[in-house]
DNA sequence: ATCATTTATTTACGCGCGTTAAAAAAATAT
DNA sequence: ATATTTTTTTAACGCGCGTAAATAAATGAT
């Protein structure tokens, strides 16, 4: 590595004597000069510290190697770990990831997809915030920019959607939880901002009237993402005046279920599938920290690693496809049963 | 909104009749306009869909109003939150936050520093890997983007180091541990990426010894940033072994923390402050999750507050100061103890 | 050595914007 | 109405790169 530090393309072009156009095609494709000039122009990139300038090539290119991610809260880890995925995996593709949190805003949703439009990536990945997205907004940027929607779906919005299967996971726990014990109350926030929460109070509901079960459902206060904590006092709530019409819950998601569990443990109320327990807790994602809680979090997993597969090769798809598919479709994903030691 | 969609700042210009030098000096400072041509431009942009291509910009403004974020690790929670809040400040502040993580990987982090230089933002915050860092490339890096490092130092490297007080965590644990009942030993991964780690380690060993009582360090396997996992393994070890050097465990983090809890609770042995207990186990960092762990976990909280508002204050100074500080500060800050259940 | 073919160079323009200097216009002061 | 100050316009260049067309050079086949 000389001292000599090089500014752009052009620097670096006159300093190995090859043409500027030539260099800019080696980045662009290395297999589309001749070998001996691919040689020249890697010897000299082993000597100086050149890169090409990425923004400015997403200026210029028509299709770029870049691609978004947005996701609505970044602190959750399930987010987190989805788009740690989808990361790995754009690069591995050799893309250029560009990951953005909506912490939990419309106003900064919309941000963001202002900005991704100039960054001109060839396609984004979107997990939109859900009810209190600004539908127009998110409609008008997909129509510029090639979007594969992804976890919370807005109907008919993006080039298709690509999630869990809502109603899969529902019916896995509600299944196994009624066949080996008490029936299930199903315990959740009262407005839920994410679609999936609906979409799972709906497959409750409709999975106990098929088993001609009597439904419960137990709606707590609160609002935000801090779903633990809303979990937790919803539940010393109901705990306390002895309010929960089962003695099994499930929990509509497992960040509400560390909470409920935390609350257990506060009023020495024993969780477990075991005789003895009071109660039994289950839910529904396998959350990355749901292998941690004590006891252990009985739930329904996510496919993560598909549902990352499929919203990349869709995207893929819908890059090669110059922006737009023929249909929309809408891949949903089922759940994978996690026995552990709460239900 | 009209249906005409504007490409360019000269395109809109044009429509609205003003020259695209004047807008463009709105954008940079719309009180650098006369009045009634700032209320012109402000009336179009209500009827029009029009924003600055904000990478655009970057490439051309000498002093952008972009900040840079890279972190080890996102998918860690800790990371998560301590980005949110900065990103937020960022944001609060008139600045665009770009946030990246490494992934845990030392050619991960060279990337996102290559492309951050395209980005040419105003400033980075930089939490590097740690040990497995390539400092060279960190430094050179640093020398062309003012660069404030947290969480993690590298000695001499970077403007400044913003981050929190390691002897001060283990000094309110162990004063507190010692105090209260047995000695506490120390838990923690045999070779640990963070110098925050290497820190405790060593203030555990002198706190130790200024009070007069025997060190016992527990090291366990474990490579990567599992370290729930890694925490759970090396525990279920010890404790099936019987090989706990005392009945007090002072985790280096609230990770190995969970993990190690979750073992306890796997082989029921009861953990907490009260009589009656097999052991207690405390902790560092307050975690996101170390709230709803069972029992409730005893640790040592960041200051994030502090530690978030120190480094983008000194980097805006850093700004201000066109790129170099006088001389490189590390300003830390001390821990608060959180007096949970579990110790 | 000759011709056809592939690859590289030259030249020039475009992307969307910042920035500057000189000229023109508008606002304010007298 | 005139002089002065402030703001805007015009024109032109720069950022770091993509891209296209015409030309030149290198390669390969004969």
């Amino acid at each position: 590595m000389r001292y000599k530090k090089i500014k752009n393309m052009a620097e670096f072009a006159a300093l190995i004597g090859i043409s500027r156009p030539t260099v800019s095609k080696y980045f662009n494709d290395p297999d589309s000069v001749r070998p001996s000039t691919r040689n020249r122009i890697e010897a000299a990139l082993q000597e100086y510290d050149y890169r090409p300038n990425i923004y400015a090539i997403n200026q210029n290119r028509r299709l770029t190697k870049t691609i978004g991610i947005v996701v609505p809260y970044l602190a959750d880890p399930f987010f987190a770990e989805i788009a740690r995925m989808l990361e790995r995996r754009c690069i591995a593709a050799g893309y250029t990831p560009s990951l953005f949190s909506s912490h939990g805003e419309p106003e900064l949703e919309n941000n963001i997809l202002d900005n991704l439009r100039s960054l001109k990536p060839a396609g984004v990945l979107l997990a939109p915030l859900g009810r209190t997205s600004d539908r127009k907004h998110i409609e008008a940027f997909c129509r510029n920019v090639p979007t594969i929607l992804f976890d919370s779906n807005i109907e008919g919005v993006g080039a298709a959607f690509v999630g869990s299967d809502n109603f899969s996971f529902v019916l896995q726990t509600v299944e196994y939880l009624s066949r080996t014990g008490n029936i299930p109350c199903f315990f959740e926030m009262k407005d839920p901002a994410n679609p999936n929460a609906n979409k799972r109070r709906a497959a409750y509901l409709d999975i106990m009237q098929r088993l001609n079960l009597p439904p419960h459902v137990v709606n707590i206060a609160g609002t935000g993402w801090s779903f633990e904590e809303i979990g937790r006092q919803g539940a010393l709530k109901i705990l306390r005046e002895n309010a929960l019409p089962t003695h099994t819950v499930l929990c509509s998601n497992d960040r509400l279920a560390i909470g409920f569990l935390s609350a257990c443990h506060e009023l020495g109320i024993s969780v477990g599938r075991e005789e003895g327990c009071a109660i039994r807790v289950a839910s529904h994602d396998d959350h990355p920290y749901a292998r941690y809680t004590c006891p252990s979090l009985t739930t329904a997993a996510h496919d993560y690693e598909s549902v990352a597969d499929c919203a990349l090769a869709t995207l893929f798809d819908l890059i090669a496809a110059g922006g737009s598919l023929a249909t929309r479709e809408e891949p949903v994903f089922a759940a994978r049963r996690i026995m552990r030691d709460s239900a």
